[in-house]
DNA sequence: CATGAATGAGGATTCATTCAT
DNA sequence: GATGAATGAATCCTCATTCAT
């Protein structure tokens, strides 16, 4: 069991290296290259390049389950919207790959059940309890789902990388208020 | 002067089928072949990726020119804010390299001016104006600027690409409340 | 006969703008664009690469022809020889396409006598009468011949080309000092 | 270390192949169809067409170096000009590749120290070393650089392969009889 | 005669992927 | 397991040449 020392280093090595690369544009043999491995050594750590951005947003997906967790437990509904997407904006910004990883499916075989695939759900779990939570208090609209909330995510994030990384508290200020029910019903009270 | 007759026969069987292309990936040598064309007629007509993006994306570019002159017209800042902005979700939807011709400008010589050049200006010069005037009448919050409000817009897009078109008139809602001045202003009336 | 105008004015223009190029790698359709004439009319006017090269190097060609009426003219074989050779070499430095001219016969029709023919006959002719009155006169070696001379002129020239033109006269120098009949021949006198 | 084997034997093979083609004009497409090896074959061992003619030249290289320590050896400074620049000419006729790999360092990295380039500045130090002993010895004349008496030797080259190489001989005697010291030099004796 | 649009072979180069060692 | 050589399809782009107008 201790030949696994090679394989560790090598699969660390190429991780660091990936990261130092655009997550969109992976260059397999760049990043054999760069990390001091062979290009097969690569195959089999990740045999896909999404086998490779997945293991790479591991990380960040990691902290955006975590940050599902944390809002479960946030007492206020508002306030766990807000830490959660406002977390998942920051992390998709920090990893290039995330959002890839959360939305783009096609390339992942629904029969295989990964950590990732289970991450994935979870965080699709987080989304659709704060909304719940914050729908049920009158804070967010009602006509919103979570799938359409996550997706707002990634257009905030979307709209942050064409510009500065400064816009991004601005940006989700916006988001945030843009969620609050219809003025009409702010105006039935 | 006749024999353009070719000319433009070929320039249009190349923009059609480009069409059927998905504007972020085109490759020439593909597009030569279905529109039964030279590869060389098609560098001549379009000597780069990008002319080629931007002669398919002209149409979608002009007419959002015109929605900037409509809603210059509008008396009503909110309508002609909202009128400008839903028309150009709708455009970037509908022609899927117009968000490259008006933000990706890395590949864009800056010493050649050309029409699509001229246009991209009045598109920012539309943001800008819909912008202030909505601003001025208090019904969008000051700290927003043009860029940036253009950026949402892309946000949005992609967004509603992520999804389904539907989400089109939920998401501008959205943004649109979300543009709206702080609470706090509307409290202190 | 007055349409000819606008021909010679094309021509004109093609052979003043091939002068900006290097004469060893001219690009047809380049050349037809900056001269702002169609690439037919290039055709028309030189239906060969070759063509053009030669007419390119007409006129450094006709002062070879010159030259080397000039050194029949000269009484002394060596001054004619010296003057000849200089002259040879300086229009073959100022004329990259006239090496060629003079000796890449692959691409000549042997059929077809042009004026380029012609002058390329009369040069030969030259080197032939210029080496022979120096031999006869006893100033340069007798095992050399005509040809031979031509191309220890086009060696100087490279010489010269992969260096600084200011090379010119030394290595001019060191080849006339060459071609002096062997030292035993003067030891002997 | 043994799966070396099969890259060192198409190595040779592109090598070969190479050879067979005018080294001037290396098609690396061509040669790879020849060698029945893939393009990208070709790349991995040759990146560039610089590094194959390079790589081509090695030989004829090596032993220009060795005729330079050998002139090094040689007692009389005559015979080791003659004996050094003799086999310059030899082997630059034998490969056509060589005369650019010595003399068109546009291509050359100059941040990048291949073998190649310290085996060219041995060269340069080869002619540097035998020209300075020769003029010291007073058999040739004082003006001639390096450079220059390496540019005369590209120069014979080229015109011995405009014409026969059975030119060869009686270009270079033409070339020494031109480098001995000007005759007045020799009245003044 | 002049034009220039069209052609398409040709050559360079990249990169994901396979497979022998 | 690890290696990296080999593969070759794919793509870009150039340019000499033809030909319809």
């Amino acid at each position: 069991m201790s030949p696994r020392a090679d394989a560790v280093r090598s699969r660390e090595r190429i991780l660091d290296v990936a990261r130092t690369h655009d997550a969109r544009a992976l260059r397999l043999n760049d990043i054999a290259r760069e990390a001091g491995v062979g290009i097969g050594t690569v195959y089999r750590h990740f045999p896909t390049v999404r086998a490779l951005v997945e293991a790479l947003s591991a990380d960040a997906l990691a902290r955006l389950v975590a940050a599902a967790a944390t809002a479960a437990q946030e007492p206020d509904a508002e306030a766990a919207l807000r830490g959660f997407v406002c977390e998942a904006v920051a992390l998709q910004l920090a990893d290039a790959g995330l959002e890839a990883v959360l939305t783009d499916l096609e390339q992942v075989d629904p029969a295989i059940h990964t950590e990732c695939t289970a991450a994935r759900g979870r965080v699709f779990d987080g989304y659709a309890a704060v909304l719940a939570r914050a729908q049920r208090d009158g804070v967010v609209r009602e006509d919103l789902t979570p799938p359409q909330l996550q997706r707002l995510v990634c257009g905030v994030e979307h709209a942050v990388r064409l510009g500065s990384p400064d816009d991004r508290e601005l940006l989700l200020d916006i988001l945030f208020a843009g969620l609050r029910p219809a003025p009409a019903a702010v105006a039935a009270l």
